[in-house]
Formats: C-alpha cells, structure tokens, sequence
DNA sequence: GAGTGGTCTAGACCACGAA
DNA sequence: TCGTGGTCTAGACCACTCC
C-alpha cells in the first residue's frame, strides 16, 4: 500500500462533502467562513477557496456574497443522455447501407435548416444495425455551401457534428433533440425488417453554430422492440 | 453606461475563448504557458491559472501535466434533458386527480426496487394534464420503510426524489431512466381519452441513495401527439 | 464597522515530461 | 536539466451584507 499524498484542498473538499453527505450538514446550513476554516485545518484563505470551489462546482454548495457558503439542496430535474455522436458508430452498431445524394430543399428541410425553399441540400442516409439485426435507420441533411460530398466511405466512420463542422466551415456547438413514439411507414418498415405501422421512436436532432445559425438535422427512427433511449441524472456531478 | 469592472482572470478567460471560437486557437493546438500568460497579461500566475481554471471547466481546454494547456475538441456526444421533476407539475403540467395507497411489491416492483416479493410498497397514481387535456399517467412506487404515507395533498406538489427521500431518510443522488414507444392498453387509453393501441411515450426513471440502492421507480406514460421529450446538448457548457 | 466572500500579488516548492 | 503544470503561503485590498 502506498500512502498517496492528496492536494490539502482536496482532503478539505472531501471532508466537507463527507459531513454533506452524512447529514451532519443540512441542506441550507451555512458552512464555516473561509477564514474560520482556514484556522481550523491550519492553511491559507486561498487553499480554503480552492476546496470550497471543487464543491461549488459539484453542486455540494453554493456561496452568497457577503453572507458565506450554504449546503445546498439536491436536485434531480435534468438527465443526461447519450445522443448519437462518433461511439453510436463506432461501438455499438454498424452502418450496414449507406447513400449520399444532393438535393433541393423542400418546405420541411427548409424550415429546419433555415434556408430558402429549393437551396442545395446533402442528405446521408444510413442504416445502423446490432450485429445481424437492423435497428434504426438514420437520415441527415446537411446545408450545402463549399465542398463537394466526396466522402462517402468516410461518411460511417466520423461523427455528424464533424462532418457538418468540415462541410459548413463552422463550428458546431450547440444542438437540440427530441424524442417522440411514431409509427414505421413502409419504407422504414421493411428497411427495419418489420411490417408497416409497427412501433418506432424518433430521435431528431437539430446542429447550430455559435451565432445560432442551423447546420445539420438529422433524423433516426428506431424499432421500439430493438431500441430505447437510456441515460442518467446525477444531483451532484463529481464523483461519489 | 456604467464602465463594469471585470476581474482580470474573466477578461484572460474571454480572451483565449475568443480566440479558440475565432479559430485563431484550433483544437489540439498547445496554449502558451502560464509563466508566458502571466507576462503577456501582466499578472502573477495565479490570477493565470484561474483563468484558465474556467475554461478548463467549461470544456474549451485541457492540461497535461509536464507539457501545457490544449484547445479541446468540440463534442456533442451527450445532451441533457429535463426529467418530471417539481416544475414539471409546478409549472407545465397539472395533476387531475391521484391516488395513494400501499400494496405487496409483485415480481416487477420488486425486481425494480429490489426487494423482496410480497414486501410493503407506497403506490401514487397521478393524471397529469396540459388545461383540460389530460397528457399522462403517473405511477410511482416507493419501497415502504418508515413513516405512514399520510401526505396524499402534499404528494402532488414536491417532486418524486423529495418524497422518495422522506420516506426512506435516505438522500437521492442518483437516477437512470429510459424512454421508449408503447401502445396504450385500455386503462391508460380511456384515462387520457384516447383509443387503446395508440401511441404513446414511456419514460421510466429509478432513484438511487449513496450505496446504489433504488428508493423509488416512476413509470409515467403519456400520449405522444401531446407530449415530446426534448433537450439540448452543448459542446461547452459555459454561456457563449 | 465588523464579518463575509472575491480578487490579486510575489514569491516558493513539488511532480511530471522531454531532451 | 529545463520547462511545464499543480500546490501553497502570508499577506493585501475590494465589494457586499447585516447590524
């Protein structure tokens, strides 16, 4: 066993937490002032804000100015969620089809992308399948502005925040999603290997650069009997 | 026009941001260091370090140790999404009508609450609705251990990890859930005043204390043409 | 005015990576 | 060995809150 030295900051945060997580600090109790602290384990004011910081950010405490620190409440009204970015690819389906066209945007393309009706538009389409088995498929439409889409075979590999990012000239940094029950129609029927009206979810999503300015959309419609969407909310976001 | 004064590490930390969403940073490319930031800007290395402590925080950078800061990639991987927490009935949506009442936990609760089949389980059955349309059903079951379930007014205000954490002295950290398409069965249709077989949405959450055992499981269901799940994702979590 | 959090300095020393 | 990031000190001053 080796005897690991830990920062002091960190074994004051961990303390803290220790005595939050006990009970023995109750949510909205105020802590000790910096400078109390800083006399009882005998450091600076500056160590003190150190540890004090690593639990702000953790959502342990918050701090009032003027005032001090105070415990604060759990909360677990926001999840995190696993989207379908480079690891939905690379490890848990395979791309089993895919084609790259262009086109002109229709009202629905559009709308999303905000552009004008009958601007070029490239579309992806892909079928992503759990070994043998398919399970979604997934169509992504991208506005055209520089570059021609030459790279198809690259296309399964790279993540769509990616692609769109080298199509469009800028960064994506934002996006939105959401998730509804829908029913397959023909087409995705039997690209699922499923009759018609069978149940699916649809996972959209929509890119935007940092001005807000839409960059890609793209759509995956699911065999709900294959498929769901999973993810976790933690009240604290450090490790436990 | 009041000239603010803004600490010198948010004007180093804007700085560099600028510069990494000008592009005049790309990803993967090496800061300068601290030592040169520090003569660059005219300041000690701390006040450096906590600006570069920001943006290491918020996603735009990160350090190796021994060799210097780097420009992050932008990555979109994960999204995060509001669960049926206290503003879900506060604000959206209003309970109609609910239900209270303590049963013997069969195979599937206990599996999920893991306890043993045949123990004391507290049920809460809610209909939520969007003004007079009734959106979903709400069913919560939480492992019976102390306290009698006396707060039926009370249960339709807090939300689900405050009860569960009444009830079981126990703090909720944590929650896996999971969303998925059903096809409503009669009961559900009729409460929400739809057809059976229709389409509806299924989002499923567990609650966890600090050891990872559950407190309490909550199935809502509700009708998908009045209800999405939706959310965002961002490559850096700071505001832009 | 006393107590609190927030910023900043000018040093010091340690741990790590690469040459 | 040198340059890097990571920790820490012993002060100082400012801004805010409450009395």
């Amino acid at each position: 066993m080796k005897a690991r030295v830990k920062a002091i900051y960190n074994q004051i945060s961990d303390d803290l937490k220790n005595r939050i997580m006990q009970g023995k600090l109750s949510p909205g109790e105020m802590l000790p002032s910096q400078s109390q602290l800083a006399e009882t384990y005998g450091v600076t004011q500056m160590t003190v804000r150190q540890g004090l910081g690593t639990l702000v950010e953790d959502g342990y405490i918050y701090s009032v100015w003027g005032k001090g620190y105070f415990v604060a409440e759990p909360t677990l009204e926001t999840g995190i969620i696993n989207l379908p970015g480079r690891n939905f690819f690379g490890q848990e389906f395979t791309p089993m089809m895919n084609e790259v066209d262009i086109l002109r945007a229709d009202q629905e393309i559009a709308d999303k992308l905000a552009v004008i009706v009958g601007s070029k538009v490239i579309r992806t389409q892909l079928t992503l399948a759990l070994g043998d088995n398919p399970v979604a498929l997934d169509c992504r439409y991208i506005s055209y502005r520089k570059g021609e889409p030459q790279l198809e075979n690259e296309l399964q590999y790279a993540d769509f925040p990616q692609i769109v990012a080298r199509h469009t000239n800028s960064v994506v940094v934002k996006s939105t999603f959401s998730i509804e029950a829908v029913h397959l129609n023909e087409i995705e029927a039997s690209a699922l290997e499923t009759s018609p009206g069978a149940l699916g979810l649809c996972v959209e999503q929509i890119l935007y650069d940092v001005n807000g300015k839409p960059l890609g959309w793209s759509r995956m419609v699911c065999r709900s009997d294959r498929y769901k969407v999973s993810g976790v909310a933690q009240s604290y976001s450090g490790k436990v």
